[in-house]
DNA sequence: AAAAGACGCAACCGCCAAGTC
DNA sequence: CGACTTGGCGGTTGCGTCTTT
């Protein structure tokens, strides 16, 4: 039963990365793909925890990870998706085509945050978020909550997706998913989906399935979320998904074009519209409409 | 020019849901 | 069903670099 423990921990080393040792973790990635952790540094010929070779090569070695200086647009969409969402970096990493969670979260730590305490405005912990991010709300659906409330570990997986009542509010949280900057125009939605869900599951025959069937839903909502029913969106976090999702391809379709601010302004807009429709966020969203348009213009 | 302090960012740590056995 | 592993997340730390005194 059970495995052998992730890393054992003598003789491996940690700190700053060689040249050498990204070469050989690229290499190695390269041939046999991302996953496995556990077992690549010993394939690769790596003396290195699996866990620190995942995180150099999410943060650092991945292509199509951006580096460089935030644009005006970047920056004003980080401090509206922290203002709905709070530090819930790796989900506002999704809506950043190229930008690591990592990234986003020390570019919050060490500019927005002076900046927006520079324009007066103290950008507030999230309390109904960021502190039960860790323990209630990782991974999409409440199921952190849900399981307090229980009071019994839950692994059930039909609780994918459900809406829990949490206490008086009913609260939402949509899964995390990575959007790769690599997606263009032409690429079918199809291929947007698998790539980006697939990030976040496992290679099982269920977890394809569950691709298939978000592909349905997809389908369903005829491409055009802003024609939905709102309200129905909050019926499944799939679907709301791939609502956010649509969204992101808009910025990251324009990824190569500089963004339009019009558009930046639809998507925050219909989050609101989104939060406001469904009791969503109720406490915060009064800070929400005192929040500042533009960073910039403060 | 040197020391001290501030800053920025890569990497580490601990936690936990999901998956596996 | 429960013990255990894996992968992924957010918070924090440590160190190199930059700025100020």
């Amino acid at each position: 039963m059970g495995r052998k423990p992730c890393c054992v921990k003598e003789g491996l080393r940690k700190g700053p990365w060689s040249s050498k040792e990204d070469l050989l973790l690229t290499n190695y990635i390269k041939e046999n793909g991302e996953g496995q952790w556990r077992s690549l540094p010993k394939n690769a010929g790596l003396l290195r925890c699996g866990k620190s070779c995942r995180l150099r090569w999410m943060n650092y070695l991945r292509p199509g990870i951006k580096r460089g200086n935030f644009s005006q647009d970047e920056e004003d969409l980080i401090v509206r998706l922290h203002s709905l969402l709070g530090n819930r970096w790796s989900l506002i990493a999704g809506r950043l085509p190229g930008r690591t969670d990592n990234e986003i979260k020390n570019y919050w730590n060490t500019h927005l945050i002076k900046k927006l305490k520079n324009a007066g405005i103290e950008p507030k912990p999230h309390k109904n978020f960021s502190k039960c991010s860790k323990k209630e709300s990782r991974k999409g659906p409440q199921q952190g909550k849900s399981r307090k409330i229980q009071g019994k570990k839950s692994n059930n997986k039909n609780n994918k997706g459900q809406i829990v009542q949490v206490e008086k509010t009913k609260v939402f949280f949509p899964k995390p998913i990575r959007i790769s900057c690599g997606i263009s125009r032409n690429n079918s939605f199809e291929n947007v989906t698998l790539s980006t869900t697939c990030s976040s599951n496992s290679n099982s025959g269920e977890a394809n399935l569950e691709n298939k069937e978000n592909e349905v839903k997809l389908e369903e909502v005829s491409f055009f979320p802003r024609d939905l029913d709102f309200g129905k969106l909050l019926e499944g976090d799939a679907i709301y998904d791939e609502f956010l999702m649509e969204e992101s391809c808009h910025i990251s379709n324009k990824c190569s074009l500089p963004m339009n601010e019009s558009m930046l302004e639809k998507v925050y807009e219909e989050y609101l519209l989104l939060l406001s429709e469904n009791c969503y966020l109720q406490d915060d969203h009064q800070n929400e409409q005192n929040f500042p348009v533009n960073v910039s213009d403060q």
